[in-house]
DNA sequence: TTCCAAATTAACCAACCAGTCAACTTTTAC
DNA sequence: GTAAAAGTTGACTGGTTGGTTAATTTGGAA
C-alpha cells in the first residue's frame, strides 16, 4: 500500500559505484544522491545514515557476489579448477571495471576496509565476516584438493588464508597501478603457495 | 636568520600517526593542528595543502624505514635470511603499533594506497614509487638466494612481486582483524611461494 | 642594538558536510 | 471515492571542511 519506487535500489547501486570507484571518505551523500537521481529527503526516508546504507550496499553485493561464486565453486568442478576459475572471473571482473570506468578497482571489500576499520565498527564488522566467508570458498576448494591428492595441504584453512591474503595483495597491486596485468601472475603464485604438482 | 621553529616536523609526526591510525579521509587539517600544536596559519606556512603534508610525511616516513631496511637486507646476510627477518621486523613494529595505539595498524602505504589511488595523482605516484623500491628488496634477495642455489627462481623480480602481493595482503589482514597472529604465517607462506627447499 | 626574515596568531571565508523537517504528491487497498 | 500509507520535495540547520589574510612576535645575524 501506498506509492512505490525504486530509489532504494538506486541508492544502493550508486552508493557501491562511489565507493569502489573512490573511497568511503570520498563519497558524500549530497554525491550519492546526485548519482542515484533522488533528493536528499529521500534518501533519509530511506536509510538512517550514510554507514547503514553504506552495509545495505555491502551486504546487498555480497549477496549477489555469493551466487556467482557458488557456481564457481560447484563441487562438482575439480577442486583446484574452482579456484582457477574464480582468479579468471576476477580478472574478467576487473576488465569490465576498466572498460566502464577506465580504472582497475580492485576488491571493493578490502580497500573500504583499510580504510574504515579503525574508526567504524559496524562497517568493519561486516567487512570482517563476508572476507571470512570468501576464505571458506578456498578453503573447501583445498581441502577437497588434498583428499584427491592433487595437492600436500593438511592445515586446508592455514593455506586458504594464505592464498587469501596473496590474492587480495594482488588485487590490490592491480588498483594502485591501474593495470590488469598485475593479475596474470595470479595463477602462478597460487601454484606455488599450493605446491600444486607438475602434472596438474 | 629569523625565527625558528620544529613545527613542521611536529606536523609531518601528526600527519602520519593520524593517517596510519585511522584514513586520509578521517584526518583533517585541524585534527593535525590541534595534534602537532600548531595553528592552522602556521600549517600553511610550512605547508601549501594537506596533500603536500601527506607527501613529505610519507617521504620522510619512507626515508627513515629505508635505513633499517638497508640494514636487513644487507649482502652479509644470507639471502633467505634477509627476507625472514624483515618479517620479523613487520611483526615487532606492527607489535610496537598495538601497544602504543591499541591496534594493528598494518601497511600505510598500502592502506594509504587503496584510499587514495583513484582521487589523488601525486598521492598516488609517490606511493607507488615507494612501493616498487620495497620490492627491490625482496627481488635482490631472491635473486641472490637463487645463484646460492638455495632456492629454483630464474624470475626474481615475478617472484618478488608475488611474495610481496602475499606479504601486503597479511598486513592488511592483521589489520582489519586487529590480529598479530595473522603475521605468524608470514615465513610459513613466503617458504612456499619460494619453494625453499627443506633443509633450508 | 637594530633590522629583517621567519614563525605565530586569531579571525575569517565560502563551500560542503551529515542530517532534519513539514508540506506535498502519488499509489494502493478497501 | 476516499483514507491512509509510502514516497517526494526543497528549504533548512549547525557544524566542519580546506584554505586565506593581515597583523604581530620572535630570534639570529650584522
Amino acid at each position: 500500500m501506498g506509492r512505490t519506487s525504486d530509489a532504494k535500489e538506486r541508492l544502493i547501486e550508486a552508493v557501491i559505484e562511489l565507493i569502489w570507484t573512490g573511497s568511503y571518505g570520498s563519497t558524500s551523500v549530497d554525491q550519492i544522491c546526485e548519482r542515484a537521481g533522488v533528493k536528499k529527503g529521500s534518501f533519509y526516508h530511506f536509510f538512517e545514515s550514510k554507514t547503514e546504507l553504506a552495509l545495505t550496499g555491502i551486504e546487498h553485493g555480497w549477496t549477489e557476489h555469493r551466487k556467482k561464486l557458488d557456481q564457481t565453486f560447484s563441487p562438482v568442478v575439480p577442486p583446484l579448477e574452482r579456484i582457477w576459475r574464480c582468479f579468471a572471473d576476477f580478472r574478467q571482473e576487473q576488465k569490465e571495471m576498466q572498460d566502464k570506468h577506465g580504472r582497475v578497482l580492485g576488491c571493493p571489500i578490502h580497500s573500504l576496509g583499510a580504510e574504515v576499520c579503525t574508526t567504524d565498527d559496524k562497517l568493519r564488522d561486516k567487512l570482517q565476516e563476508i572476507l571470512s566467508q570468501f576464505i571458506r570458498y578456498y578453503e573447501s576448494a583445498i581441502r577437497d584438493a588434498h583428499f584427491q591428492g592433487v595437492i600436500e595441504a593438511p592445515d586446508a584453512p592455514a593455506l586458504a588464508r594464505i592464498v587469501f591474503a596473496y590474492g587480495e595483495g594482488l588485487l590490490m597491486h592491480a588498483r594502485m597501478w591501474n593495470d590488469l596485468r598485475h593479475l596474470d601472475d595470479m595463477e602462478a603464485g597460487a601454484r606455488r603457495i599450493l605446491g600444486v604438482k607438475e602434472e596438474f
